[in-house]
DNA sequence: GTTGAGCGTT
C-alpha cells in the first residue's frame, strides 16, 4: 500500500507537479536574486530558498522555487529546465521535499533549541509534512525506544 | 572565483 504523501510528491526520479521547484546544478555564486529574475518570469513567486553549507556558508549548488500557482511551477519547469545560468547548465524538477514547512499551528516540530527530547525530534523532522500533519499518535521512534531502555537499565535510585 | 552529484531546517 502506498502512502498519501508518496503518492502525492510522487517518487525522486518522476515527482509529481507541485508549487515547489527544487534547481540543481548551480553554480556557487548564483544567487536568490538571480534566481528571482529567471524565474519569476513565468509566474508571482512565494519565496526562493538557496541551500548553503551550514559549515562555510557556500551555496551547496542548489535551490528551491515557490511559486504562488501550481500551473506557473510547472510552465516554469518545462521551460527553464536545462537552461544555462552563471555558465551552469541548470536542472529543473518538482520538488520532492518540503524542508521549510508553513508555521504549524501548537507545537513546534522542528529541531529543539536545547537538549531534551531530541530523539523525538530528530526522527519526526524529518517525516514531518505539511499535508500529512496530524496530532495522531505514532508508534515511539527507535531514538526514544533506545532512550527508554536505556534508562531502565539503571537501578532507580530510592532515597 | 578548486570541483559538480545532489532534495533543504542559516
Amino acid at each position: 500500500p502506498i502512502s498519501r504523501r508518496r503518492r502525492h510528491i510522487g517518487n525522486r526520479s518522476n515527482p509529481n507537479p507541485n508549487n515547489c521547484l527544487g534547481v540543481f546544478g548551480l553554480s556557487l555564486y548564483t544567487t536568490e536574486r538571480e534566481l528571482r529574475e529567471v524565474f519569476s518570469r513565468y509566474g508571482p513567486l512565494a519565496g526562493i530558498n538557496v541551500v548553503y553549507d551550514q559549515r562555510t556558508g557556500r551555496s551547496r549548488g542548489f535551490a528551491f522555487v515557490y511559486f504562488e500557482n501550481v500551473e506557473d511551477s510547472k510552465e516554469a519547469k518545462e521551460r527553464a529546465n536545462g537552461m544555462e545560468l552563471d555558465g551552469r547548465r541548470i536542472r529543473v524538477d518538482y520538488s520532492i521535499t518540503k524542508r521549510p514547512h508553513t508555521p504549524t499551528p501548537g507545537i513546534y516540530m522542528g529541531r529543539p533549541t536545547t537538549v531534551g527530547s531530541s530523539h523525538y525530534n530528530d526522527y519526526y523532522s524529518d517525516r514531518y509534512d505539511d499535508r500529512d500533519y496530524s496530532y495522531r499518535r505514532r508508534s515511539p521512534s527507535p531514538y526514544y525506544r533506545r532512550y527508554r531502555s536505556r534508562s531502565r537499565s539503571y537501578t532507580p535510585r530510592r532515597y
